[in-house]
DNA sequence: AGAATGATCCTCT
DNA sequence: GAGGATCATTCTC
């Protein structure tokens, strides 16, 4: 019943804050031998080419962000923190380094399977955030470079008409680039991740 | 307020 | 190659 239909790759390839915010209310859906899981898209940054100060392109290219030179639509996932990974959709012509962090998701399908992949109960902690949700989804760099216009990690356009309003605010959790209101989120979710 | 925890990248040899 | 700073965070104290 759910989405049925990826976003297809010209979606992705455009400019990266219209697919952020397009982005919000589509549905993230991971599928693994361990079950399915599903969440509406509530947060998201945009991370924009090698002039952006807070992209991980900002300094050229490395091994680390090449997925981000690639064509639009594959996912970019890297660890950080020493224990966290974080999942961002490649955005834009390929050559040009830019892709949209997905910082928050709201649970809609397979909440057995976050909640023992969390290792927790509270269904509000479960995916808002963008470690958490990566936790919950079961995403690893395992996941990096992989095409999500198709197969298991995927991203779908939600039937329902998008409901509340969009904020806009400088992104979180970063050095420089803090100026740019390069983050969007749905006001009256409560699964947008604080501060 | 600070710890946890390791890959990555920069700056030297 | 080795050493050290930096991290698009989360949880607990």
């Amino acid at each position: 019943m759910r989405p049925i239909k990826p976003l297809a790759r010209s979606f992705y390839q455009s400019k990266t804050l219209k697919v952020a915010e397009a982005l919000l209310g589509a549905v993230l859906v991971h599928a693994t031998p361990e079950g399915t899981v599903a969440g509406r898209i509530v947060e998201c940054e945009a991370y924009v080419g090698e002039d952006d100060p807070a992209c991980h392109a900002s300094r050229g290219r490395t091994a680390r962000n090449g997925i981000m030179y690639g064509p639009p639509g594959f996912s970019y996932v890297y660890f950080t923190y020493g224990m966290h990974y974080l999942l961002n959709a490649v955005t834009e012509i390929e050559g040009f380094p830019a892709a949209v962090l997905i910082r928050a998701v709201e649970p809609l399908e397979g909440l057995d399977l976050m909640a023992a992949r969390r290792g927790m109960e509270d269904v509000r902690l479960f995916t808002s955030g963008p470690a958490r949700l990566t936790q919950a989804f079961g995403i690893t760099t395992a996941q990096n470079g992989l095409d999500m216009t198709a197969g298991p990690l995927a991203i779908h356009r939600d039937g329902r008409k998008r409901e509340g309003e969009i904020v806009w605010t400088g992104r979180v959790g970063i050095r420089h680039g803090t100026e740019k209101p390069w983050r969007c989120y749905l006001a009256e979710s409560p699964y947008v991740s604080k501060r």
